[in-house]
DNA sequence: TAGGCCATCTGGTCCT
DNA sequence: AGGACCAGATGGCCTA
């Protein structure tokens, strides 16, 4: 499923919902205001929660007014000081809620960074429209799988397979967006209305070294599939990367060294360097454009020449 | 309007 | 004791 555009700032950015009340105000005026965010921009309030905190301590003030009065004015003294003890240490646990919840925001802030630095590197990177975490974790993962696959055969696939495998287990929203960044016509692998789909590993024969075009599909989108048609056979012996995949049972190790081989886009925009397998296509717009719809993907069509040498052991 | 996705809070558990 | 991590709960936003 994809989310949000990249451009578009999160909601809880803007407009958020999670407004404040005036306890939770009094409480976080005394923790350290969290960068990039409202200091008084907290859960409590939506969800009343500072409210109930403040009904349980009142209930715990009487409950312990009672206990006075049952002790006799003589240990009013004690009582009190008991009461201000545990006032002071509701104190704490609260601040302590709080910066708790502030790590934890922090924590959470920084695995969804960790999460769009992988998006960067994910074949389908698209600037308008965001993959999910769930989806972007299925195509990295699938995508780890695919180049682990062809550095373990040494083979290419073709076009189609690997997009195949790129968008096994993904969502049909995403599977069209990868599609169309690749340029291939989604309905060529994606499930009929019928019910019937495009099988991901067909029955292809087997070639051990053939770089025969066995099978090749050709994509409605008329590109010249050449290089990409055939050896990917030995692909069909393997696991999907679906929850069979031998990377789920820690036995294939990709080994992909993503600076160094497929040195895969990097922060930096601009830097075109990583292309890899002459097929990727960024979100930055370089040259010519290829209107692909709602996605606005755009081709990366030149290649340096660093580039070539590192595809070298690829190109038959 | 239902469902998907998300951010956040929260309490529990584990570790240092 | 306190921080990291985790999973459940909650409610808002968005889209089909």
């Amino acid at each position: 499923m994809l989310t949000l555009p990249f451009d578009e700032p999160p909601s809880n950015q803007t407009g958020s919902p999670f407004r404040t009340s005036w306890a939770a105000n009094q409480l976080i005026r005394s923790v350290k205001p969290e960068p990039g965010r409202a200091p008084e921009d907290t859960f409590e309030s939506r969800r009343g929660i500072g409210e109930r905190d403040d009904r349980e301590e009142e209930e715990k003030e009487k409950e312990e007014e009672e206990e006075e009065k049952e002790q006799g004015g003589g240990q009013r003294r004690r009582g009190s000081y008991k009461k201000k003890a545990s006032q002071a240490r509701l104190e704490r646990v609260r601040l302590r809620r709080i910066e708790a919840n502030a790590r934890e925001r922090n924590r959470m802030h920084s695995l969804n960074n960790a999460l769009d630095r992988l998006r960067k590197v994910v074949p389908c990177h698209s600037r308008t429209q965001k993959l999910s975490k769930i989806e972007t974790l299925r195509l990295a993962r699938n995508y780890i799988w695919a180049l682990g696959e062809i550095l373990n055969t040494g083979k290419r696939p073709d076009l189609l397979t690997f997009v195949q495998t790129l968008c096994k287990g993904l969502s049909q929203p995403t599977t069209s967006l990868v599609a169309s960044c690749l340029q291939l016509n989604p309905r060529s692998f994606i499930s009929e209305p019928s019910g019937e789909s495009f099988p991901l590993y067909p029955a292809y024969h087997h070639h051990h070294h053939g770089a025969e075009a066995v099978g090749c599909s050709s994509v409605d989108s008329g590109r010249p599939l050449g290089s990409f048609c055939g050896p990917y056979d030995s692909l069909y012996d393997s696991p999907s990367p679906d929850g069979s995949s031998p990377l789920d049972a820690g036995t294939l190790n990709p080994a992909v060294n993503f600076d160094g081989i497929f040195s895969l886009k990097r922060e930096e925009p601009g830097d075109y360097r990583s292309c890899h397998y002459g097929l990727r296509y960024c979100s930055v717009s370089q040259g010519s454009s290829t209107d692909l719809g709602p996605y606005d993907v755009r081709l990366r069509g030149q290649f340096y020449q660093a580039q070539e040498e590192l595809n070298k052991p690829f190109t038959y």
